[in-house]
DNA sequence: CTGAAAGCGCTTACAG
DNA sequence: CTGAAAGCGCTTACAG
């Protein structure tokens, strides 16, 4: 591979010349940038950027931390962040963590080892030690779908799911239903938590209450949602509608109710959250809160540009709203037909 | 951020012994060594691999360039890859394509300037440009789910796409069928081509005839699949089953049959090709021929690494079998039944 | 076992 | 406009 040494010695000049030609620096005359440029050519020459990440401590890299790339949600936010990042030219090194905490440390260590130029996390372990690491970063860091931890002060960008699982439940209510039965997510997780939290505020706020035996707690499966139904309909019958946390647990939910012969929306309705690919499928048509996965993403990589531009490490946090989206799946209560 | 040489101050040793600390090279005596070890936790030191890189002419990063991440295909072989390189001790950069000649050709540009030291990748343009450059690499690489062009000496991972299209077929004849029509993707693309050979191949085999109103090409999504479906009934009413040159062709298959209250298996048999998760859907439970997707992913990152460890540019090629999966959308010929 | 020196391929003041 | 020199943070013969 040459070098710029070897373009140099080529055409009798010095490296700088060279140097300065390859960035199009102002300090030098034209037919010698020409003469350098059609050099390069001719010797197939390609930049170094290892070199020059090493000067110019900027290795045009941005580290991006996810569960699971096989999830959809987050291979959409990856697809985006990808999408802008390579437009500014940046490089993006991925990491599944699946969710091991050694995994993410693993990677923090190697931000700081690679001279990343700043990284987009969703983080599920954040132990001292990590946010010790995270500390010692000084890049600019955006939390993705995660708050960053009391102390640390980065942007997140993240859909507000209270506010949209509060719009699921008015949305029920306006359609007369006031027995609402609950799927939840596991309870540990922030975002189960905060649909949780919108799911009794709404009741609530109609000086409703909920029925314990109306909400369950399991995985975020379709299995579970399967489950979850099955136990519904034993301990809280005269349910006429349930809020699942998630589409895959609306889905298996549907499962349950299609195989036992219960018509949805008619004898009961049910509403997700999420707006997965399945979710609109003929069979299933399921009405949903839609996440902006693919803009979360793109908000994600762009908040992070501008911090690395503005060479800040903080910035304002990114709230995206959700979105109603009705299909078939919820009906007027009290209105029997077959769907 | 201190370096080798803040701790060789510190313990006012050289920066050779810190560095033969740091690389457990053995000419280093017990004590030194911790002594360096212990300033650099003092210090909080971490090495540069920027630097490292630039020396040693190995990145410990490889490349992983695929057409669109948010394909649940390349998102199962994306986390796969991952897995491995990541325990090997590599940075995968990744990129999508969104199938953009532009793009793949920036991307093998910067695999050669950023010194990574092989690439996992999925071309879909290869013109002399990007052929050129492959060759300019020299470092391993694989091509994953495509077939290296002419004159290109590298191994590929791949599926038996022909193999599989025959296994789909002898499974239908052997129900009887021997009317069946084919939705095929579109011609240009090696997978479409080679199924579709599957299917021709193995009418022939039998003595039968493709019938052309049978047959037709479009895209590769559901609504293709939809409008092939309507096409097909059309023009070619008595065909009993068809073939789907992938599972979304053949989803959307099943959604205009559905619509028209012809009842799967009974009137008609559809097979897919892919195994989608969405595939094994309570509503759809489509017979298919399935992939192993990450599998795929697995074996390609653990090829390179071998090729890496033996100093290889080229190697024997892995093509994986395909594996009939029976579900509920293929009865006999002939026997109507209710599904 | 340890250190001084060269060098990886660049960029960037500085002097002219 | 151009060049010589220093330096980014390491590793690696080489000499002792």
């Amino acid at each position: 591979m040459p070098t710029i040494k070897d373009i140099a010695k080529e055409l009798g000049i010095s490296v700088s010349t060279v140097s300065r030609a390859l960035n199009n620096h102002p300090d030098i005359r034209q037919e010698t940038k020409q003469e350098v440029l059609d050099a390069m050519k001719r010797f197939n020459y390609t930049p170094n950027a290892v070199a020059r990440s090493l000067i110019q401590r900027k290795s045009n890299t941005i580290g991006l931390m996810i569960p699971d790339i096989t999830d959809p949600f987050f291979s959409a936010m990856a697809h985006d962040v990808e999408e802008v990042l390579s437009d500014s030219g940046y490089q993006v090194v991925y990491v599944n963590t699946s969710r091991r905490p050694e995994k993410e440390k693993r990677f923090l260590i190697s931000v700081l080892e690679r001279k990343m130029d700043g990284i987009i996390v969703t983080p599920d372990f954040l132990d001292e030690e990590a946010i010790e690491l995270l500390h010692r970063l000084k890049i600019p860091v955006v939390f993705l779908r995660r708050r960053p931890p009391q102390g640390l002060n980065v942007p997140f960008v993240d859909v507000d799911h209270y506010k949209g699982a509060c719009n699921a439940m008015d949305y029920l209510f306006s359609l007369g239903h006031n027995q609402i039965g609950f799927i939840g997510m596991p309870k540990y997780s922030f975002t189960g938590k905060e649909r949780y939290r919108g799911y009794m505020d709404s009741l609530n706020r109609l000086g409703l209450e909920a029925d314990p035996r109306g909400v369950t707690f399991d995985g975020r499966t379709m299995q579970c949602g399967y489950r979850a139904m099955d136990s519904l309909m034993d301990k809280y019958p005269s349910m006429t509608a349930v809020f699942a946390a998630n589409d895959l647990l609306g889905i298996g939910a549907l499962e349950w109710l299609a195989e036992h012969n219960i018509s949805v929306p008619g004898q009961i309705s049910v509403i997700g959250f999420d707006n997965l690919e399945v979710a609109n499928l003929h069979w299933i048509k399921l009405s949903t809160v839609a996440q902006p996965r693919k803009e979360m993403g793109r908000k994600a990589a762009e908040l992070l540009m501008e911090m690395l531009l503005s060479n800040e490490l903080t910035a304002e946090s990114i709230l995206l709203d959700t979105n109603l989206v009705i299909r078939q799946t919820c009906s007027e209560a009290q209105i029997v037909r077959t769907r």
